[in-house]
DNA sequence: ATCATCGTTCCGGCTCCCGGAACGGACGAA
DNA sequence: TTCGTCCGTTCCGGGAGCCGGAACGATGAT
C-alpha cells in the first residue's frame, strides 16, 4: 500500500528565500555552516537554506575540495581551515575593529558589562566582536548575532548619525513588530527620540527587545561622519539599573569617540607597510 | 569501511586560477575581498583572482546585493557587514578557538612571545587567532595567514600528531623549496625528526622560514587523538633564545594539553562517535 | 585638449547548473 | 532477525543563466 507522502501543511513559515543565482545558494549554505550548533548533517542544512538535498550536497563538494568545508564521518560537515582563515583574515583586516577591540576591553573593565561593537547592514544591525566579563551566566548577546535596529541601543544609535531621512525609510511606515511589552512599535515615536540621542551621544534600550536587558550604545563615526557602527554595552537590568545608565552613558560615549577619532586619525587604508604576501 | 583518506595535498593556486565552477569564482573574489588592503578596486580583483573583469564584477553586485560586500565611492569595494557577521560567527563556533584564546593570552603573558593557533589545510597550516605583545614592533605573523606544514614549528608539530604514511604523503617526494639556508629540503630528514618531537611533545623551528625567527609549537588534539591543530609561539632569534628554547618548550606543551584536554573533556558539541573505537 | 585607464553595460552562444528520482547503507523497532 | 524509515549519495536529461569579448562613458593624468 502506497504511504501517503507527509505533504501537510507546513507549521512553519518556508524562509527558504529562493535564491536565483549558484552564488546566492553558495552563500546561504556557507552561513548555514558556520552556525554554532555543529557539526552540520546534510539534511539539515537543506533545510535550513531551503535549497534541495542534491544541490547542497554539491556544493558541500566544492567547499570541501577547496578547503572551506571539512566532511565528517557519517555524512556531516562543519567549517574548514580556509572558512576559518578568511574569518580571521577578514576581522583582522576591517581597521575599525582593529581599534575598537582594546577600547571594549577597557570599557568592559571599567563598567562590568558585556561591550560589544556593531554595524549596520540594512535595517539590522550585526554584533561583529565583543569583550564579555568573566561572570556572564548567561550570554544576551551572541558574536555574529543580528538584531533590528529599531529595537537595539545600538541600532538608536546608528539611526541618530544618520540623515534623518535615512532613518525614516530604514525604519519604513508600517508598525513594527513587539519584542516585548516596552518596545517602541511606531517609526514615528522611533525618529522623534532620535534629537534626544544626538544631544546626549547615546541612546538607552530600556528592555526594547528582551525582558530583563537593559544597553547603552553610542555611535562611532569614520571619515566624513559615515557611519561605521556602535560602541554598546548590555546587562540586566538589575545590574545595569536606572541610576547607574547616566554615570555609563558617557563612558560608552567616550568609548565610541574613542574609536571614532582613531577611525579618523592615524590609520588610514595603507597606513601600515605590510611583509610580502 | 571506506574512511574518508582524503588528504588532498596540493591547493596551492596561482594567479591564472583554474577555478571551472561559479562557486569556485566566488569563493577567490571573497578570498581576495577580505585581504587586507582594502578598499580594493574593481581591477586589482581581477588581477589578482585571474578572472575576467566583467565575472568579477557580476559576483561583486551578487555579493553586494546580500550584504556580503560594500560598494565605495569610485567603483571600489570592501567586505561588507554580513561577511563580518559571518566570519565573527564561524569564529565563535569554532569550539578549539574558543578554548584556545584564554590559554593564548595565558601564554603570551609568560613567555612574553607572540601566541598562536593554527589548524591544518592540506599541506600547510592557517593562523587562526593570535596573542600579540604589546611590544611587537614588527609582526612576523599575520591572522589568516599561511605556511607550509615542512618549514614551521607548527606544522612540524602537527605532523608529528599524524600517522607516519600521512605525514609522509603531506610531504610528498621532492626536493622542498629553501624559504631560508637552514631549512630542512629533505622530506625523508623532516620524518626523521619527528620521533624527536613526539618524544618532547614540541616542535622548534630554527629560522626554518624566516631568516632570524625562531618558533616552538606542540599539537593539539581533538577526540580520538585527531589533530585539531597546534599552539605555538613565536619570537626573534635573539629574544627567543637557543637556551630559553628548554623552558619554553614545555610551557607550549603545557598550553597545548590544556586545549586539548578541554577539546576532548568539557564543551563538546555532543559527542556522536563516542562509542567509535 | 588628448589619451590611457577604469568601471560598467550589453548580448548571443552554449556550458554546466539544476533537482526529481533512484540506490544502498545505517539505524531503530518489532 | 526482519522490516521499515530516513539519510547521504549518485545519476542524468533539459534548459536556465553564466560567460567574457567588445563597446561606452567617466575620470584623472599629462
Amino acid at each position: 500500500m502506497p504511504k501517503p507522502v507527509n505533504t501537510s501543511v507546513s507549521r512553519r513559515e518556508e524562509p527558504p528565500a529562493a535564491s536565483t543565482g549558484p552564488v546566492d545558494k553558495a552563500l546561504a549554505v556557507l552561513d548555514a555552516l558556520v552556525q554554532p550548533d555543529a557539526p552540520h548533517r546534510l539534511a539539515d542544512l537543506a533545510a535550513r537554506t531551503g535549497l534541495p538535498k542534491p544541490t547542497v550536497h554539491r556544493l558541500l563538494h566544492t567547499f570541501a575540495e577547496a578547503g572551506y568545508a571539512v566532511p565528517g564521518p557519517g555524512g556531516n560537515y562543519q567549517a574548514g581551515p580556509r572558512l576559518l582563515g578568511l574569518a580571521a583574515t577578514a576581522l583582522a583586516a576591517s581597521s575599525e575593529l582593529r581599534l575598537a577591540r582594546p577600547v571594549l576591553d577597557d570599557l568592559r573593565l571599567r563598567t562590568g558589562h558585556l561591550a560589544h561593537f556593531s554595524v549596520r547592514d540594512g535595517a539590522v544591525a550585526v554584533h561583529v566582536t565583543q569583550s564579555e566579563p568573566s561572570s556572564t551566566y548567561r550570554m544576551p548577546l551572541t558574536a555574529g548575532g543580528e538584531v533590528p535596529l529599531y529595537c537595539s541601543a545600538v541600532g538608536w544609535a546608528m539611526l541618530s548619525a544618520l540623515p534623518s531621512p535615512a532613518a525614516a525609510e530604514l525604519l519604513g511606515g508600517e508598525p513594527l513588530p513587539a519584542r516585548t511589552s516596552r518596545t517602541v512599535r511606531d517609526p514615528g515615536a522611533v525618529l522623534a527620540a532620535l534629537p534626544t540621542v544626538r544631544e546626549r551621544g547615546y541612546a538607552v534600550d530600556d528592555e526594547y527587545a528582551e525582558q530583563d536587558v537593559r544597553a547603552i550604545a553610542a555611535p562611532v563615526l569614520g571619515p566624513g561622519d559615515r557611519v561605521a557602527g556602535a560602541v554598546g554595552i548590555v546587562g540586566l537590568t538589575f545590574t545595569l539599573d536606572e541610576e547607574s545608565v547616566a554615570v555609563l552613558g558617557p563612558m560608552v560615549r567616550a568609548a565610541a569617540g574613542t574609536v571614532s577619532a582613531a577611525l579618523r586619525g592615524g590609520t588610514g587604508p595603507l597606513g601600515i607597510v605590510r611583509g610580502q604576501e
